[in-house]
DNA sequence: GCAACAGTTTGATGCTCGTCAAACAATCAG
DNA sequence: CTGATTGTTTGACGAGCATCAAACTGTTGC
């Protein structure tokens, strides 16, 4: 199933430095683009993530957040959603700075 | 004079990546970054940044920022203060970080 | 000493943000 | 249809932030 609906996100070429350095300069978000990293889609449940101390609410808000920067993007199937890196779209934007980020990064 | 004062400043070592995220996702401070980046030392003059619709108490504000996350350094000498990035320090701690952010920004 | 200069600090204001809780929407299982 | 599942949206609240203005500190020059 190639073609399921995705949730609104922007262009690559619209994809902002400033907007995306801010969404990931808050610990959650660097908490989910860590978890993003391997390649995989992932589900948005908190305790999938690392993050069972938050609300499902605020889990969902920041992943709003990195979606409308343009860091991820997000499959709608059914009632899940798949979230994943836009690791080409991000590298063709900003050459080299996802792998920085990842490798600075202390894979806990 | 090589032993100019200088203003607190994190070590290298505790530089840490969200709070440089944090730091830099901000536009009039990646502005300042912009101005660095040419690894002068600049003067904290609103004029000389870019920045004359700025506040002189907000130019101050947004370099402290930066300072205290460890992006600049800034030596006093006499009443002027110097600022200049810490490149060095942050190839250092996070390789290739740096310059992924000045080839991905629009030299304007 | 005195005035101009370079920049910081403090206080105030309005806006944004992170968080939770509750309500809501859509889907799947029986 | 009913109930459980998955996630979003809205509203509320407190904390933090960007900004300006005014007061303040330290320095240079006359």
């Amino acid at each position: 199933m190639p073609d399921d609906e995705r949730l609104p996100q922007p262009d690559t070429a619209d994809i902002d430095l400033v907007t995306v350095l801010h969404a990931l300069g808050d610990p959650v978000r660097m908490t989910l683009l860590l978890s993003y990293a391997d390649g995989a889609e992932h589900s948005c449940a908190p305790r999938d993530l690392g993050l069972e101390h938050l609300h499902k609410s605020t889990v969902s808000h920041h992943m709003r957040v990195l979606r409308e920067a343009g860091v991820t993007t997000t499959r709608v199937a059914g009632r899940n959603r798949f979230v994943s890196l836009r690791r080409t779209d991000l590298d063709t934007r900003f050459p080299g700075l996802l792998d920085a980020l990842l490798a600075a990064t202390p894979r806990a």
